[in-house]
DNA sequence: TATGCACCTGCATATTTATGCGGTTAAAAG
DNA sequence: CTTTTAACCGCATAAATATGCAGGTGCATA
């Protein structure tokens, strides 16, 4: 059975050579060229694509766009994003917007079969340099690990309703406990997380500890 | 010039087969050898590897805890975490101890080398399908762009000295504004976060706009 | 010019929160 | 067996917050 191809890419070059090098594979089928976003919709529709090549510059509705449109009504559908330059923002937009691997437009055409292949069997192929920025935001951005403030299990429930934007009297009647109560542990919380309001509780939590 | 590389994997049937590997390619040398973290910074500063290639499981001090080590004394080595299972915890909790590639214990010697080459050139080579988990964990927990909530720039500000932990009244003087002023804006921010108390909005500030 | 919008100020009041002090109980640790 | 610890309950008060209502200014654009 072959993986379902469809490439969208505006350079009448790219295109073609990339359609001749998936068909001309094993296992691999071509079933539709774009050069634009234009009735993607319909197109993706017609075609019925295992995975999308997408070329994430293009006229008009972008890459990043095209990608959104396609997760968002075929979540099925195998995004791989390809570029020439490495820009963090469009990477990320990506990313969040449902494309699941994110190719150099320099990758090897074995690489990039190998690739096609990968998505399709619900891996994230990535070009290395790329990981590396995605690794590095993700280092950036999850500085968890609470940093023992050895909170008793009592205190960290407390926490996490007073996350959730309950009041006191929403936490009371939610642990069944008295209103009196949640005002002592919530003293503690706030003692052990050297912290004297609510929402500077709910923000240490947030970044820092539980989440 | 070689790229120098030191390993560590308690097996030692795979520790000797991926010294040959190495050793008997073309621009690798493999310049250590061991079976578990012992020593680890001693062997380090000795053998000087450009690239650590470092098995997640092993005896004693675990491959996760080696790699902080290196990474928190030579932050210029880069790390190859090697695994047979696919557990997250253990990968996000590479990631954040500074390793930058990560592979499956299946990869093929010409893909490991190409990881190595890969890491020593700044990027970071995944498995496709721990590449996938990580994308997920980062698409999950990068769900901003905010969501239209047309807030003012001043209100913006304001939402933004709330997240900081600080009352209205020191956000009045902050922004040399009366307190009845700030009062009057975060009523405005409740109403466009469909919101009703500090903490609430805070938290939606912290996931969703500005952060 | 008028209307809307962003910004600012004021006062009143009910509710919530922060913090002070006091206590009991059951289970784990010394 | 005593001490500690987590969890629980209570009362009191000052401060902060949430919301109600009623204004004012300056600037852009309809």
């Amino acid at each position: 059975m072959n993986i379902r191809v469809a490439i969208f890419e505006d350079n009448n070059l790219l295109r073609e050579s990339l359609f001749q090098l998936i068909n001309g594979t094993d296992g691999f089928s071509a079933i539709g060229a774009f050069h634009d976003c234009r009735d993607i919709l319909f197109n993706i529709k017609r075609v019925e694509p295992d995975v999308v090549l997408m070329d994430i510059q293009m006229p008009g509705i972008t890459g990043i766009e095209g990608a959104k449109i396609i997760h968002d009504n075929f979540p099925e559908i195998k995004i791989i994003m390809q570029t020439v330059v490495e820009d963090e923002e469009r990477i990320f937009a990506s990313i969040c917007n449902g494309a699941s691997g994110y190719l150099l437009k320099n990758t090897s055409p074995v690489r990039l079969l190998e690739a096609i292949k990968d998505v399709y069997e619900g891996g994230a192929p990535m070009t290395p340099s790329i990981a590396q920025k995605v690794l590095l935001k993700f280092r950036h951005q999850s500085p968890q690990i609470n940093t023992d403030d050895n909170l008793t299990h009592r205190e960290k429930e407390i926490l996490e309703c007073l996350v959730q934007g309950m009041s006191y009297k929403m936490v009371a009647s939610s642990l069944a406990i008295s209103i009196d109560t949640v005002r002592h542990h919530v003293r503690n919380i706030y003692e052990k997380l050297h912290v004297n309001s609510k929402s500077e509780a709910v923000v240490k939590a947030l970044k820092g500890k539980i989440v």
